[in-house]
DNA sequence: GGACACAAAATTGTATACAATCATCTGACT
DNA sequence: AGTCAGATGATTGTATACAATTTTGTGTCC
């Protein structure tokens, strides 16, 4: 990153830049779900044209983090139910195995990077930051998937992690507080153990835990959705 | 599809049909690897403006079927060996898994169908179309996700077999000529079945079959680069 | 003859202008 | 009062115009 984190890439914003700082909110749960992105809305607060405005969503449209209906717009994604279920059971194919691959080949500098991630959002946890803390915690996966050297596999992780979490700001439930805590912890371990058995295993009951705290029952959807056609 | 398969879809083409019409050409490699795709070139071919265009090369870009640089433009792209690895490595993560759960889901009418993509893929090999051959080979597995009803591993593996084409351009070993011939019609035969272990196991072993039918030594990425540098 | 510098041409990046479509509001009619 | 028709406004889609950059061509100097 060339700006620091958050504040309007003042001048002369780049296309990337724009997708970059709208992919950031949306991890963040500063916009949400159903949000309207109007194209001179966008040019202006950036400070640049359409055009390049423009460009950036058609890059979110394309890892669906925005919908595009023709002349309607752009707005924040909303996943159903069913895309919720299959975004997980994507992560639940490659994630564990790529935790494997993780584990063969971290170094001591990758394992450092992913305990400071850890201790940040921790940090942002405490500092009443929930949406940092849960950008930072699917910066976290992104990371393992780098570590695996799978630059292939490791887009579509992050493509499934930013949808991840709309899907987490859609069907999130807040009995199930506690999430994790010690289960990116326990993961870092077995890296730096190089257990690849371990780390794939973990990092599978992991996505299990995060699905099925999950309330992704119909009834649910259907609701959302309707307030969502309601509300614009 | 609106008009029928290749000509230049004549007046008012849209971003999705020219992108749609360069993927199936890059498909049929009738456009090969680090052909410059000029905009003002496309804009008139298509009949639209060089707005539009853009468009449709920054969808391709986006799942790398075209590079494109800043102020240079954009070419089909020429996937390195190590990317050539990547994507037959994703693939052989992604589709036995999704192979099993279409074994689990096909109906009768998605088995005929994958039958009529066997028998036009090998009529087009009779009429000498290896082109077309390739392109229907690769529908064939992109159906199989379909058909597996997880529409987000299914874009994941459409776009895989999309660079499975350039990489096939650039690294595939003549010498290693009758590749499959039965073995998608085996694969029909276990998903008819509803044979999920051998389904499973049978698109395994078709993908590794593929990937070592390719020349991946590094030499010959280096020279294959090469040319490309010179070429253009 | 070759190398460098500068200029011209071509190509891409961005902004703006115009056209098309959708949303909203007004008003007449039943 | 309610509903539908038409008009107005806002927003997106596309084309064009201009700016920035790279590439190519030419001429001079060594």
């Amino acid at each position: 990153m060339t700006h620091t984190a958050d504040s309007p890439p003042p001048p002369h914003a780049t296309s990337d830049s724009i997708a970059q700082a709208l992919s950031l909110a949306i991890h963040e749960h500063r916009i949400t779900p159903g949000t309207k992105l109007g194209e001179d809305e966008l040019a202006e607060i950036y400070g640049v044209s359409r055009t390049v405005v423009r460009a950036s969503l058609q890059t979110l449209a394309h890892i669906k983090l925005v919908n595009i209906k023709r002349h309607k717009g752009a707005s924040v994604a909303s996943p159903t139910t069913t895309e919720a279920h299959e975004v997980f059971e994507a992560r639940e194919l490659l994630e564990p195995r790529t935790a494997r691959s993780a584990a063969r080949l971290a170094t001591a500098s990758d394992i450092a990077k992913l305990e400071r991630h850890i201790s940040d959002e921790h940090a942002a946890l405490d500092a009443a930051d929930p949406g940092r803390a849960l950008y930072l915690s699917g910066l976290f996966h992104t990371e393992i998937a780098r570590i695996a050297q799978q630059a292939t596999i490791a887009s579509f992780i992050e493509t499934l992690v930013a949808r991840s979490s709309l899907i987490i700001a859609l069907y999130w439930r807040r009995e199930s507080a506690l999430c994790e805590k010690h289960a990116h912890h326990a993961l870092v371990q077995a890296l730096a153990d190089q257990n690849e058995q371990q780390a794939e295993e973990l990092m599978r009951s992991h996505l299990v835990d995060l699905h099925s705290a999950l309330d992704l029952r119909e009834r649910n959807a259907r609701s959302l959705s309707l307030r969502d056609a309601l509300s614009q």
